[in-house]
DNA sequence: CTTGTAAATGAATGTACGTTCATTTATTTT
DNA sequence: AAAATAAATGAACGTACATTCATTTACAAG
């Protein structure tokens, strides 16, 4: 067996330790804000001192922007690799991915939200750059549909941020267990979205006035 | 002249004080986070001494719990005093009531929404129950237009929250003098708003599988 | 004019913060 | 076994924090 495959114990331990604090600043970033968590916090969540966070991130703000811009890519990489059937509307398929992947993170989707104000602007213009990227997917989804005439839409890129923010409200209320499955909210939601882009030809009309 | 006119100079000038703490408080907690802001940038947008802060506010919680309660019962006091041509959709009403308020208080609603969770337990309390309030207003509406036939609806409280989610985001990329006018954007999203409620009668399918 | 009171000051309290660093411990490399 | 390196420690740094309070200033009431 060639030296390849051989882990270094320390620096095994070392990633893994830097594994934990990133865990750890995402649950208390997460709870009270980037603001109001202090570096011992962190360290003693972890199980070691202060001064050795800096073996593994810079500063506090490089914490953050780890995790904003990870939380950004990692959505982008997992859409890229996930797998449908191919005959499932892109609509339907991009509905169920982002609902899914959202209510599995809610903690990273709360601080992506609430912390970006926090980054400095060149760490800032770097996450925001992955979120266009994300947008652009749905974005390109509904333009297509639109020209095919499947979809009836006045500004993809207004429809875009709509459903987008709607979806995205999700983590924000839904909890495990209630009277709603995850099944069934996906189904709902995928029912709304279908009809905000739905053509209006032979639409009824809901005006009173 | 009733002496019930008269105004004390000295207490009109500490209700000039209060007013522009909240007035300093709001704008900074909406731009860097409450944990974030100190008392001494409060008192020196104020023109104050920090200590003085403390004739106003018992402390910084108070001033964070006085502006998401007071925007909360401003929004509800604003819907129940809103005049609007009686023949108009009460959907349509709620949806251009709504933008229009929300566009005009971005910094208030982006602080509602972030900095509920560094307010203390009881405080919390107060402000969902005006939440609550202000979405069952919606869900009325709904579940009103959907007894009458006119809206086509799977979940009055999903859709409240869907609906709103999708208003409530407006804020966060709308910029004055931008493409699009207020005007237009009402309209786009009262479109998007009417279609996602309408009755699915003969609308169209949109599936390509 | 005196008394009362609201508002603001200026100084101080003790506490907690992010970060640094010389040193120690544990592991890997030569 | 020695040298190199990664990781963690423990103590310290200067700074900033929310809040308190005796005192002063400015106005109101009797």
């Amino acid at each position: 067996m060639a030296d390849v495959a051989t882990k270094p114990q320390t620096r095994a331990k070392g990633q893994e330790t830097a594994r934990r604090v990133r865990k750890a600043a995402l649950r208390r970033f997460a709870a009270t804000g980037y603001a109001a968590v202090s570096m011992r916090e962190i360290a003693s969540d972890v199980g070691v001192r202060p001064g050795a966070l800096y073996n593994h991130f810079p500063t506090k703000q490089d914490i953050l922007k780890d995790l904003l811009l990870s939380h950004m890519t990692d959505l982008l990489e997992a859409w890229e690799t996930a797998v449908f059937s191919d005959d499932t509307d892109p609509l339907e398929q991009f509905v169920r991915f982002h609902i899914r992947y959202h209510l599995e993170r809610a903690d990273e989707v709360f601080i992506s939200y609430m912390e970006l104000r926090n980054l400095e602007p060149q760490n800032f213009s770097l996450v925001e750059a992955e979120r266009r990227r994300y947008e652009a997917i749905l974005t390109g989804i509904l333009q297509k549909g639109a020209s095919e005439g499947r979809y009836d839409i006045d500004d993809a890129k207004v429809t875009t941020r709509a459903i987008i923010a709607m979806l995205t409200g999700i983590p924000t209320w839904y909890r495990e267990g209630g009277h709603l499955s995850e099944q069934e909210i996906e189904d709902l939601y995928l029912t709304m979205v279908r009809k905000t882009v739905a053509p209006v030809s032979v639409q009824s009309q809901t005006e009173t006035g």
